[in-house]
DNA sequence: AATGAATGAGTCTTCATTCAT
DNA sequence: GATGAATGAAGACTCATTCAT
């Protein structure tokens, strides 16, 4: 528990100047200052900064995966659950911009297995939306790569946002759910969803 | 033009190890080497290597338009434009993939200004698709960021193209051109200008 | 007692792993490892890995010649102590190959206070060797530094048998018995003992 | 010749402070202050401070090849070559003692590779000390290990002599040509060639 | 104008040693 | 008495940058 202490202490510590300086131009030294460790510590818990990067990244994303599994736990049907995991997860990039930082902006800046574990994240949020697919009329034609270009789509966004701000949350967030929608639900229906869904 | 030449030498060799290594892992020795030139000849012409990869880019680019530019200077109207730019450009990711990796991955991991110099690119992107509001049915609504969101999507696709290959062109292509042309022509009309696309 | 088993403990384990890494390679926590103790129990017992590889060569050639002494506690003439000590000895050699690493290959690489140590060890074996002269005939030269040169080549070849194997050990034997008997017995006097030595 | 000027810069002050300090003692930041030039430059030239070393001790050993192979040139017999050569050593280790330390005592401190290297050395002297047999009389036995006896002897005899002093050289010459060429020559022919060398 | 030898600041990493528990 | 978490000094090595030629 002390360890995991101290390795949460690095992690914040590294999140922090990560998000601030950018992963390329933080030193172990960085960290450790920011830790305030020595730097025999921080080689305790890691082989280096990747190493800990990508540590933080993990512990961003499953921190990140668990609260959006408790913002739609209200949710009975798909759509709803698309609603209420895409309005958490914009809270959750305005509520902590640097860990979206690092999950949406950082981690592409770090190497070949940082990107590929970017990648994996981006399939798991392909596979949310696809299970849109049963919701959806079946004389509707949905295009077969349909998530992966939203998935990516919706990264972008975020990484947008995360790293220079921009349009007000709501809009973001209206249109992130009639883009997640529509080709499912049809037009139509992605509004009747998004229309009732803030006041949820 | 013997210092155009000599500049010319650098930036082919700068994308060459760029492209090979990433840019971080990439030293200004590595540069001049396969430049074939002195460390003090590299330094009359740029600061370091992040001037020399942002001057790559620019030249990229730049390239990258007056070919585009050159395609779509048979097509009359702006759906075609789209489709033969999309087609243009995908044979250029296909034919230099050097290059296309310094435009869309490395340039995302030289640092703040290069992201930015990236984020410009894709507004002219928005800019070229946001042409196709005006021929668009009155009747038909289109969101405020579609553009923003399209380009965001054909960067990563051709981000992912570039990385690690993929989809056959034709099919990308296909994808590409229904996500331009669909918001702003409807499904009928879209469907209609790729069929004939690709006799052009 | 219970500190002198710590120490034998922490002797054994670091004999172990100076003869599998050599000494220079070897770090304190390597030994408190293999000792499966702290390392504040080390620096309880020692200041340092020099002071703990001085203690076990101590050790080592303490008990190296308790055993010596026992084998050679049956002869009754010099020229037979010689024969069993050096056939002790290799035998040693054989038995306990990280012992005779220690006392012959890594003490010499370990400074200055080592050398000097392994010198002293090699100026006993001087001292056993000089009894001979009493055995000599008066008539027979022995040069002066006889037994220094002696003792170096035996030292070179343990060092090289530990390190390297290589001769069976009886012929090996054969070699150092004669090397040390002839000058003072003579050719005829030294075969005579060793033709019967192996008997005894 | 600027490079190998450097080159020798480096090796003069890496002997001076190899011999000095110890090889294990040393540090690279040690020989680039002697050699006052930069870290980088010492990098430039070596990958280490081993291969530092190892390069110095190619060069003493060669070196001192050169001087034997001058030193014998007049003789015209195998046991007076031995007796020139041997008192050619024995002048070079007075002469040049920090070049004598590094190639007879830290050379055995500084790793597997180098210690390879000084048994190949050592090798080069038994297969020299070989060629007397020759000259030896048929009916004379000589062990068949001799010469490795002899060299590793010889090398320690060196080995002590660099290290502390001791005894006046010619005695020590006295004593080293004894052992090489009685084994081959007997007493008798060994001490006659040993009684005229000192005069020419 | 071009070169590349030389520099040394900066970074990573290891490991001996301490000390609170 | 024993532990091992924590420290940071010390050393290896890289690489951007300068400057004499």
């Amino acid at each position: 528990m002390v360890a995991q202490n101290q390795r949460l202490r690095i992690i914040d510590a590294a999140i922090s100047v990560f998000a601030q300086q950018g992963y390329p131009a933080t030193t172990v030294d960085d960290i450790v200052a920011a830790a305030e460790i020595g730097v025999g510590s921080f080689y305790s818990f890691y082989g280096g900064k990747e190493e800990c990067l990508l540590d933080a990244y993990e512990r961003i994303v499953s921190m990140a995966k668990g609260e959006l599994e408790r913002a739609v736990a209200g949710a009975s049907v798909w759509e709803e659950r698309i609603c209420q995991g895409l309005r958490r997860t914009l809270d959750l990039v305005v509520e902590e911009p640097q860990r979206a930082r690092i999950a949406l902006v950082e981690i592409q800046t770090a190497g070949a297995p940082a990107l590929e574990r970017y990648n994996e994240t981006l399939l798991e949020l392909s596979r949310q939306l696809a299970a849109g697919r049963e919701r959806a009329d079946e004389a509707r034609w949905v295009p077969g790569s349909l998530e992966a270009i939203l998935s990516s789509c919706f990264a972008w966004m975020l990484h947008r946002r995360a790293s220079f701000g921009g349009d007000a949350t709501p809009r973001l967030l209206n249109e992130m759910a009639e883009l997640a929608l529509e080709p499912y639900l049809g037009e139509a229906g992605a509004h009747n969803v998004i229309a009732k869904g803030p006041r949820a």
